[in-house]
DNA sequence: CTGAAAGCGCTAACAG
DNA sequence: CTGTTAGCGCTTTCAG
């Protein structure tokens, strides 16, 4: 004996459904689920009991048809490997979702070319705007050109003559409060291990780090560059050492590598901070767990998130009017990964 | 003077566009748009330019309406605070993506009503199916009549009685493999710090822990329950040691709170692993960066992703049709933050 | 106050 | 081999 499956081939209720079951017209029925015009009280009444009984839901794909709006923003990163990029799309997911909105994500993996595809994927499936903090090599005038198509707020990545929307970090001051925090307690040969410097990010950090020296006549100790990974920080920590620079702090272009950096100094053996003060950059939550635990630059990511998230809804309603800049501040957070420079008598205070 | 904004309010371009263009009927266009039927070359060709001359591309959301596929898969996760669940979402994209679906994002924040939401939301935006980690008392008839609407594919969090299409991993072996390791270099007092035991998760490792003890007559020198978070492993570690409690190993549910409890001994003065083992669970990328490392329970999430999407594209085609269970295996690691029982000699070999 | 009808952009019969 | 046409499920005039 078979069971009765699949009871019938249940179709989802329509408009038309609704209708016929409340015996209005189709008009009605729409009017009273988007209060586009007034409807009789006893008639609404009517249309809803329908609507409850037939537990009818508009298709938002039909509706997004019509109306060209689709309720759905599309976030675009280059990488989950950051957990600050994670922070990125929690906060985005978040404060979308509390307006109606979802979220289409998409991962570049730093691919211009992958990038490409994801935005012609977003803008074909009709998304009613795009988040996206830009892969490396990004090509300005596609993503112009996509802009052109659809609201487009760049967060944490910018691309060069882009007056858009975006939403950044001012890397330079978060930089100068690590170089001045290193400085103040006698450090003077400070090398940078950077990641891949193809990425706009690097070499942004790169020469906010060179000013900051600069402001005290100072010259790197030494630049390396590689990739954001723990590896790269591990292999770059090793190679600079092996060669025998004379550093007595090293600066890590972002925490995954700073604990890379870690990882080789405890190899190694030298201790930090009494043999080598080390800095990181973002503050990601496994920085306070190190140990050391890691002195670095917080970056707001969950705030720079929301407020991307914020500035494509204004830009929903405010359809191509003025862009706006938005510039959030870092902050240092001196942990136990840094100390006075091994042989430096204590500094007067400025 | 203004400069001309706004070239033209160039609006996409439409099949009739296309279809006017090439001298062809719009159905022509969509035929060979879709080679749903033999088309003349030379036609396919004045098509073919006509379509790139507009730089014609098809509305997905009309494509949608018609043939009822959004090529758009939902994934629901109950955080990303634990970077276990980004390694999933980052398979499921990667897969995906290569066989041209999109994936719409949603945190359940471990609230079925959350979840509940999302999945209205996922549906109603007709999604092709959706991929979920459940939340914690998610409602089990809740999800049994959304998988009547779409293909739903459960990851890593089972609702008890699902009948579904699921990927787990065998915590039970892995808790084995743990809980040997441990009695095998002399520990027999060994507490258990769990999470938040409305999630699922957190009562199976439990379960699977008390099981694994039983196996060589052993009893929990403590069990404690607490939420999934760096904090929640601190504080359950200094309470439960703060009482007194004699173990000599504490296994932790999560890698995420094992870190906490690393903090929490570090604090006290209690040598990892001569004065206390720990384990962990999940194996996320700062388990090895852990000083000391942490010894813990690999859990392939990666290849649990890949295997859910696989899933869900297959019952993309098999309509419903006979439904998998898979299951994965996870691998106990054993790094530097477990070590032989103090004052226990080493056993003789099994 | 409400109904009828014309589409949104595309696909898929149905005719030739 | 290709054109015409009837919808997909909804919104929104235009008439009453």
């Amino acid at each position: 004996m078979r069971r009765a499956r699949t009871p019938v081939p249940t179709r989802r209720p329509t408009v038309s459904d609704v209708a016929r079951l409340a015996k209005v017209s189709v008009g009605t029925v729409s009017h009273v689920l988007t209060r586009s015009r007034y409807v009789r009280p006893r008639t609404i009444l009517r249309v809803e009991r329908a609507i409850k009984r037939l537990q009818y839901r508009p298709n938002r794909v039909a509706q997004s048809l019509i109306r060209r709006r689709t309720h759905t923003i599309g976030m675009l990163l280059p990488n989950l490997i950051n957990p600050s990029h994670v922070d990125l799309l929690h906060a985005v997911e978040e404060t979308l979702e509390a307006e109606g909105y979802a979220v289409l994500f998409g991962n570049s993996q730093n691919s211009p070319h992958r990038e490409g595809r994801y935005l012609e994927a977003f803008r074909d499936r009709g998304v009613d705007g795009v988040i996206t903090a830009i892969a490396m090599d990004a090509d300005p005038s596609e993503l112009r050109k996509m802009a052109g198509e659809m609201p487009l707020v760049m967060v944490n990545r910018q691309v060069p003559g882009w007056d858009g929307d975006c939403v950044l970090c001012d890397i330079a001051t978060g930089m100068r409060q690590a170089v001045d925090h290193l400085v103040e307690v006698g450090h003077r040969q400070i090398a940078f291990l950077n990641g891949d410097t193809r990425i706009q990010t690097a070499r942004f950090r790169q020469a906010a780090f060179e000013a900051a020296l600069r402001r005290h006549r100072l010259r790197p100790a030494a630049v390396s560059a590689g990739v954001f990974s723990v590896e790269s920080g591990y292999s770059q920590a090793l190679e600079l050492l092996g060669v025998g620079v004379q550093a007595t702090a090293i600066c890590a272009a972002n925490d995954v590598m700073a604990l890379g950096v870690l990882e080789a100094l405890k190899k190694l053996g030298i201790h930090v901070p009494e043999g080598l003060s080390v800095v990181g950059f973002n503050d990601i939550l496994y920085a306070r767990l190190a140990s050391p635990s890691l002195t670095t630059v917080h970056v707001p990511y969950s705030e720079m998130g929301t407020k991307a998230a914020r500035l494509i809804l204004e830009r929903l309603v405010t359809r191509g009017k003025s862009t706006q800049q938005v510039t959030v501040m870092p902050q240092l957070i001196v942990r136990h990964s840094t100390a006075q420079a091994p042989g430096a008598s204590r500094p007067a205070r400025l």
